[in-house]
DNA sequence: ACCTGAACACCGTTCAAGT
DNA sequence: ACCTGAACACCGTTCAAGT
């Protein structure tokens, strides 16, 4: 028995159905292309009914970002749960940002597109609240495999640096990456950045090496580990990114 | 005896005119803020000389972006010529990233901008071809380093990775970290990330000891070769962003 | 109680008419 | 040769009128 009515459910799967709508719109046609009217043609609903679910064009593009969020949590949580040296699980939340942005390409996109603008003004705070909410989470996630590691002595913080600090130098390296093969793949392949997929692998390894997480790259198998993760977390995502 | 005619000039004067405001207004405003309409209102030029100058909306913002590249190749040709071991002058390059954006957030905010949506269809050819030679300039500026580097031993390439590469991880590094501080600061300081803009230079070093790019922190005084680069390269700028 | 779509203010872009 | 600004098509947002 659902703890909501039968017309609150309709209502959230429009919902649902109007950012799928919408999302399909921002990737192939950019953020300009995005435009409220023709969401509202597209799916045979009128104009006023969009602004029941969202309070504006940026509010509605920040929906987009809280989903693309939740799906990474669930990828975090299952790669966090990894059996294993608190550094493989660590690169376990490595294997989940790669097999994320491959296959939600558009989930990534939307993210990057609300960071640009100062939309904040412009978003009902219920809307931010989710979107802080979620990105606590994906921050606490890594976060606890940093304190894993310090309570078993695998790590000890560098001087300068807390633990927190650890995080932001992940975070910024794959999402510095990441977004740079989004939006300049061209310059990249120009000056012969021939894979810049796996490279992000072999640059986070130098990050934690650098850092002295134990083991080091040097004293641990980690294309096993790598392997490993693929087949017991993401069986499934793997074949679908077509990773061997 | 200037190659211009006076009126070319005076046009030229005027494209820096609109420019400016035009920045200003982005960054007061943000993007949906950036009206062609108000440009036209301040500046007290009609529309139809805007369109002589920038071929859409999206072609200004890429011109904006142009002049923030050319600023930076500036400050990265002063940093290259810094007397010192390779890795001092690829910590120069990053102080100069520093110094860039605490100096000029309006131009980096515009670099992120284009970035985001699809702008490229939109944008006339010569503005595009700009932009790609001014990546270019920057790219060669750090690569330029990594070879030197490479020349005299200092770094010996790890396995999987080109010399390309090693500028890709560091460049990744550096733009995830300041546009993550330009977009979600708030987030960082609810997760108690105090200093990020210090936080950035020691990641740095984190990942070049992780490259094993000498000499590494522990063999070398690097303290000491910021404030030299801080007080012999940019000492100006170091006054302007009101470091000791 | 929920939905519609006309109406409004504003925006990017063009181009015939002016000087 | 250069500039103007009315005109056009489209967009985000609102809300009185309908069911």
């Amino acid at each position: 028995m659902s703890t909501l009515s039968r017309k609150q459910r309709e209502i959230q799967q429009r919902e649902g159905m109007l950012l799928d709508v919408a999302r399909k719109m921002l990737v192939e046609q950019g953020y300009a292309g995005l435009s409220m009217d023709r969401i509202a043609e597209l799916t045979e609903y009128s104009k006023g009914v969009i602004y029941q679910h969202f309070s504006s064009k940026e509010d509605l593009v920040t929906a987009m970002a809280v989903q693309s969020l939740q799906r990474r949590v669930e990828y975090f949580s299952r790669a966090a749960a990894f059996q294993g040296r608190p550094r493989e699980r660590m690169m376990a939340i490595g294997v989940a940002e790669e097999l994320f942005v491959r296959l939600h390409p558009h989930y990534f996109h939307s993210e990057l597109i609300i960071k640009m603008a100062s939309l904040k003004e412009r978003v009902s705070s219920e809307r931010l609240e989710d979107l802080r909410k979620e990105q606590n989470q994906c921050f606490g996630r890594v976060r606890s495999i940093v304190q894993a590691a310090i309570d078993c002595g695998d790590l000890v913080l560098p001087p300068k640096l807390e633990q927190a600090d650890i995080v932001v130098g992940l975070w910024s390296l794959n999402m510095g990456a990441y977004s740079l093969m989004h939006t300049d793949r061209e310059m990249l392949v120009e000056n012969g950045v021939t894979a810049p997929l796996t490279g992000v692998r072999v640059h986070c390894h130098a990050l934690l090496d650098g850092y002295g997480w134990k083991p080091l790259v040097a004293e641990w198998d980690y294309e096993n580990s790598y392997r490993r993760i693929l087949k017991e977390v993401f069986p499934e995502e793997c074949l679908q990114a077509g990773l061997e």
